[in-house]
DNA sequence: GGCCACGTAGTACCGCGGTACTACGCGCCC
DNA sequence: GGGCGCGTAGTACCGCGGTACTACGTGGCC
C-alpha cells in the first residue's frame, strides 16, 4: 500500500486526484494540502511515500516545499507535476530532489505507474519532457566521464596537491591561494608546479582545463 | 501504424518481441536483423519507424549501430534495450543519440508505450535508470543555465572575439592561437584584452572559467 | 564625405607564473 | 637509525601574458 498526499492549490483538481487514487487498491490518499507551506507539514506529519506535487501554487510553490521536504530527509518522495513543460520548472524541480516529473494531462495510467515508480525508489520523467532532457544530457556529461573521474593522474595527486588543484580552477592567483590556505606563495608554486608535472599541464591553465573535465570544477561554484 | 525493426543476436528474443509486437494493432514489424552492421543497413532501406534494438550483439553492437543510424539523418529513432543497466551503456547510448533506453524485463505494456512514446518523437526511460541519471543530471547541469547561456556580456561580444574566447578555453596560448589563426601575436593579444575587457575576468584564466560555464568551452571537445 | 565598428598590427613595459634547485621538519615504516 | 613521502619555504631567472597606446584598412550607415 503506497500512501500519497495531495498537493494542490485548486480543490477540483486534488478531488480529481483523490477520486483516481482512490479508484485503485495500491494507493491511499492520506492527505491534502492546498500550498507549500502546508505541503512541507504534513509531509512531516503524515510521512507519506509519494507527495504529489503541484508546481504553481501562491505562497511557497511547488519547487521549494520539494527542496524541503526531500531535505528534510524523510522517506517521502515527490512526484512533481505541471501543466506547462517549461524546462525552468522541470530543471528547478530535478535540483530541488524530485523523483519525478509528470505533466497533468497525464493518461490516468501514466500517473499510477509513475506513483508506482516513485514510490519503489525509481524516477519518472514524462516522455515529452525527456528527449529535451536527454539532448542536454549528452550535452553537459563528459564522454566517458567514469574514465575520467578515474584518471590515474588523479589518484597520484596527493590531498593537499588536489586542494590546490581545486583552488587553481577557482581561477584563483598564486597570491590568493597562499593568503586563503595561509602559506607562502612560494610554497603554493611548489605546489602548483608538482601538480601541473603529475598531470602533464603545460601551465595553469590547462589545469583548470583539467579541473573542470575531470570534476573538480563545477561551473558556479564560487 | 508504426513500423518497427527488431534487432537482436538471439533468434528467441526476436520471435518474443515480434510475438508481441504483432499482438496490438497499432504496431508494424517490418523487419529483423542479427547484427549491428544488418540493423545499419535494414535501417537505411527499411526506413523504420522505430529500431528496437539490442546493445550486446557480436560484431557492431547496439551503440554503434545507433550511432550510424542517427548520423544517416532518417526519421527512425532507436529504443535502445538492454538486460543489465550499466551505466556506461545507458551514457553511451545518449551520446549515440538513442531515443530511449529500457530494460529487457520490462512489462509489455512498458514497452508498447515506450515504442508509442519514441516513434511520437518523445524519449523514454526506465525507471529505474531515471533515478541514477537525474542524480547525475542535477550534479552536472549548472544552475540558472538559461541565464548563463544569455548573459549579457556574451552577446556584446563580437564573433571574432567569441572565436578567440572558445580558442582561450581550449587552453591555446596567444602564440598558439595566432598561428591557427593566421594572424600575429599582437592581433590576438587585442582580440584577447578586449574579451577579458567584456566579460569581466582579470585574466585568462578567468576567461576560461567563464567559457565553461557559459557552455562555450566543452570537456574532451579537443 | 565623415563617422563608427571591427579586425588587424605594432611597440614598450611590467609582473605573475613557471622552472630549477636547495632545504628542513615531521611522521611513518623497514 | 635511516630512509622516504609530504608539506613547507626560499632564491634566482626567464618568458608569456596583460596593459596602454597608437595606427590603418574596410565596410556600413547617416
Amino acid at each position: 500500500m503506497t500512501t500519497v498526499l495531495i498537493v494542490d492549490d485548486q480543490p477540483l483538481q486534488r478531488y480529481g486526484f483523490h477520486l483516481l487514487l482512490d479508484s485503485v487498491p495500491e494507493t491511499d490518499v492520506v492527505g491534502e494540502a492546498a500550498h507549500g507551506a502546508e505541503a512541507v507539514r504534513k509531509a512531516a506529519e503524515l510521512r507519506p511515500d509519494v507527495v504529489l506535487m503541484d508546481v504553481r501554487m501562491p505562497g511557497m510553490d511547488g519547487i521549494e516545499a520539494t527542496r524541503r521536504i526531500v531535505a528534510a530527509g524523510g522517506r517521502s518522495r515527490v512526484l512533481v507535476l505541471t501543466t506547462f513543460d517549461l524546462d525552468e520548472y522541470v530543471h528547478a524541480a530535478i535540483r530541488a530532489g524530485a523523483s519525478g516529473f509528470l505533466l497533468k494531462d497525464a493518461r490516468p495510467e501514466e500517473l499510477l505507474a509513475g506513483i508506482r515508480a516513485v514510490a519503489s525508489g525509481d524516477a519518472v520523467i514524462a516522455p515529452a519532457l525527456t528527449r529535451r532532457l536527454l539532448d542536454e544530457y549528452a550535452q553537459y556529461v563528459p564522454a566517458h566521464r567514469g574514465n575520467a573521474a578515474d584518471d590515474p593522474r588523479l589518484g597520484s595527486l596527493t590531498d593537499r596537491e588536489r586542494e590546490i588543484l581545486v583552488a587553481v580552477g577557482k581561477g584563483w592567483t598564486n597570491g590568493e591561494i597562499a593568503a586563503r590556505f595561509v602559506l607562502s606563495e612560494s610554497t603554493v608554486k611548489t605546489h602548483v608546479g608538482r601538480v601541473l608535472a603529475k598531470i602533464g599541464a603545460r601551465d595553469r591553465i590547462q589545469a583548470v582545463i583539467f579541473a573542470y573535465d575531470h570534476g573538480l570544477a563545477r561551473p558556479n561554484a564560487d
